[in-house]
RNA sequence: GGGCGGUUAGCUCAGCCGGUAGAGCGCUUGCUUUACACGCAAGAUGUCGGCGGUUCGAUCCCGUCACCGCCCA
């Protein structure tokens, strides 16, 4: 073992066992000390009676503590006649009680460091199922902590020693499984030196070479790792590795490789072969599992796996392993690889339950994922806590938003099937640069920006950013857009843009497979098998391991605006419509008035598909506004839907009272903003142009509503 | 007691370098539009915890208070 430990002089266990610390009702008893003829010292405080079998208790003193050691002289050497020693030490609280107080380092955290502090006895009572040992008075060994608890009361209250029970709400940490208090008792432990060992970790962490993400967990790090403690590495468990440690007759420990080499450095010491016992113990699962970055790749053996594996890009972790994975693997990797085991430490947030509680195996309120997964399918489950993973906040997992994300999965798989029936077939070859219709390069290059937006975001691990920019894109843009704007394409004539129309249809659903495969891997890769089959293509490589595509090359500036101005022109229609209560199945005709050439010319183009997304039996430039139209303006033109008799011309006019209303307050609040001086001369001239620009925009809008309102106002 | 984080729509949560707030679910209204009702379309909803400060301008920066949570002692 190259890590030498060091016996150290005691450790305070708990089993290894995880305990909850639950506030109850305890009753400190207090006990009348007499000691002289002089008169009592007083009550003492917090006698925590279990402790107060053992005769050699040490009672200290605090705060002005030499004139009081002097005025209890008396009872100082009493207590010395009866080898208990006093002494004093910041601990008691003179606030609290008398400022007296008893103490057993052999069984509590605080009086164990008094202990250490004055070199007292470390007594233990217990044996190792609570019961009193013979350490304690002859009565009571043998039994159990709670029974002679009562029996000591009884003791006192017989020699009028008893003063009083007072309740006192105190932390008690009771055992997870087994449900009793847990009780510190002595033993002796095995200790690493973790000082040294963190030392090039706190560099490593300080100079960059590990990163944490998000690097508000440096904090948390460096603090357990500045103020370290030996790392206690005994456990008593019965499986494990064994701690490498052999005792000589006399108790002399022997700690190496193996037995053979034990018992090469007993023989040194003693000059004759000895009999070695070995340690019971066996080391802590942090100690082994520490040794993971390296022993998995082959370690001690020089292995290619190690070279071209150590040390790894990132490790995704809970930050609540920080104090016992992550430190450990860092300082085992120093200490035998000589180099950090990760790059990157990215800390996930952490899933809790619906009540925000830290999911426990031993408190058995976890979320089973395996449920999760039965109910809504693996990829919904792990593309909710992609989602719900932004940095630096915890996870209290709710089910509406994994059905949320179900039917996403859903959507995905729809609209393949929606492809498959177009007969948008994978064509081997596809360049998204070659493609002619303003639709087919919008949607290439829609496929660009999303991708990029997707890849940063994983990049900077902010998997909810991605988590959203896959979602918004498929669904908001590639099924809600495009493959609705595809429709009449596919039911049209010209064979053309048909064939171009599939072509990129596929491409596009690849890409969503690509780009969603880490987040969404079964659904994606199951398609990805599928609609190579139909194509009759073999995929070069299963999906999860192909290259993310190079989308340099896309961008198409004029096309996205021209479909941006059909999804616009088309919203804008329909939301009159749904306002005005024109029936959803009702084809009516629309006209333009107003239009510049842009307008035109797109109108033009996109007559029919304008139609049938907006539910029109026409759409034409018009240079009369007909009487009685709903009217809605469209960047700098107006479009007019001629609904004398069908809808109801008050309610038109409240409409666009209240939009003129809204213009109005927009309109106002800038024109303040721009009259503050101070804000024209001190904010950046973009943000003032941007004001003012929006300040236009709204009064040119406002000018067309006017006139709109004035038009059926008649 | 020390440290860290949180408080934003009914719920669960985003919101990067200060420039008039977003998503999912839920809700309202209307849809047998031949991929999808796990759907389509349209809509409503916010004193960005309170109070001060810095700034031309604060959900965002600073201070402070309140409440909630976590870690450590």
């Amino acid at each position: 073992m190259a890590v030498a430990p060091a016996l150290n002089d005691f450790k305070i266990p708990t089993f290894s066992v995880s305990s909850t610390v639950q506030a109850i009702q305890i009753t400190p008893y207090w006990f009348k000390i007499t000691v002289t003829s002089e008169g009592a010292l007083g009550p003492l405080s917090r006698y925590a009676i279990e402790k107060a079998k053992v005769k050699k208790v040490a009672i200290f003193y605090v705060g002005d503590h030499e004139s009081h050691v002097n005025q209890a002289a008396a009872f100082r050497a009493e207590m010395k006649k009866a080898g208990i020693p006093i002494v004093a030490d910041e601990y008691a609280d003179p606030e609290k009680g008398t400022g007296a107080v008893k103490i057993t380092p052999g069984h509590d955290f605080n009086d164990f460091a008094v202990g250490k502090r004055h070199k007292l006895a470390m007594i233990n009572i217990f044996d190792r199922d609570a019961k009193l040992n013979e350490e304690a008075p002859e009565k009571y060994r043998g039994l159990d902590r709670f029974k002679v608890r009562d029996m000591v009361v009884a003791d006192m209250e017989l020699l009028e020693l008893f003063e009083k029970v007072e309740d006192n709400a105190m932390q008690i940490p009771y055992g997870d499984r087994s449900g009793v208090v847990i009780e510190p008792w002595l033993t002796d432990q095995w200790y690493a030196d973790a000082k040294t060992l963190a030392k090039p970790c706190i560099e490593a962490v300080e100079t960059g070479r590990t990163r944490f993400v998000p690097k508000t967990w440096e904090n948390t790090f460096f603090e357990w790792m500045r103020n370290i403690q030996p790392w206690c590495i005994s456990r008593q468990l019965w499986w494990g590795h064994q701690i490498p440690a052999w005792y000589a007759p006399d108790g002399h420990p022997f700690v190496a490789y193996d037995e053979t080499e034990a018992h090469e450095l007993a023989k040194k010491h003693f000059g004759k072969e000895v009999t070695l016992v070995r340690d019971d113990d066996v080391l802590d699962t942090w100690f082994s599992s520490a040794l993971w970055p390296f022993s998995t790749l082959g370690w001690p053996d020089k292995t290619p796996e190690l070279a071209k594996y150590y040390p790894g890009d990132v490790l995704v972790t809970g930050f609540d392993i920080i104090f016992f994975w992550v430190a450990r693997m860092m300082m085992m990797g120093h200490h035998f690889m000589g180099d950090v085991p990760f790059r990157d430490v990215y800390i996930h947030a952490l899933v809790r339950d619906e009540k925000g509680q830290k999911m426990s195996k031993s408190k058995g309120n976890v979320m089973d994922p395996l449920d999760l997964c039965n109910s809504y399918g693996t990829d919904a489950v792990r593309f909710t806590l992609a989602a719900m993973a932004a940095q630096g906040r915890d996870i209290k997992l709710a089910e509406g938003r994994i059905a949320g994300y179900r039917n996403f999965v859903t959507k995905i798989w729809n609209a393949a099937r929606f492809c498959q029936m177009n007969e948008c077939v994978i064509v081997p070859g596809f360049d998204p640069k070659s493609v002619n219709s303003t639709l087919n390069k919008w949607i290439v290059a829609k496929v660009a920006e999303a991708a990029r937006d997707v890849s940063d975001a994983i990049t900077n691990y902010r998997f909810n950013e991605a988590a959203n920019g896959l979602y918004q894109f498929t669904w908001g843009t590639f099924c809600d857009w495009f493959l609705e704007f595809a429709k009449p394409v596919f039911q049209g004539t010209d064979e053309k843009a048909k064939a171009e129309t599939r072509a990129t249809s596929a491409w596009v659903l690849d890409q969503i497979l690509i780009i969603g495969h880490p987040l969404i891997p079964y659904v994606t890769e199951t398609l990805w098998e599928k609609l190579a089959e139909a194509a009759g293509i073999t995929r070069a490589a299963s999906l999860m391991t192909t290259q993310w595509p190079d989308y340099t090359g896309l961008a198409a500036p004029e096309a996205l605006a021209e479909i941006d101005w059909v999804v616009n022109i088309i919203t804008a229609i329909r939301s009159v419509r749904a306002e005005m209560n024109v029936p959803a199945g009702s084809q009516i005709p629309a006209l333009v008035k107003d239009g510049n050439a842009d307008t035109k010319a797109r109108l033009a183009t996109h007559n029919a598909l304008i139609c049938a997304n907006a539910r029109l039996s026409s759409i034409d430039v018009a240079d009369q506004v007909p009487a009685g139209s709903a009217q809605v303006v469209v960047g700098e033109a107006t479009v007019l839907l001629p609904l004398e008799g069908v809808i109801d011309f008050a309610k038109e006019r409240e409409r666009l009272k209240k939009e003129i209303a809204k213009l109005e307050g927009d309109i106002t609040s800038t024109q303040k903003k721009l009259a503050n001086e101070a804000f024209v001369s001190k904010a950046p001239p973009e943000v003032v142009e941007e004001n003012r620009e929006r300040i236009a925009t709204a009064e040119a809008a406002r000018v067309r509503l006017k006139d709109a309102l004035a038009r059926i106002s008649a």
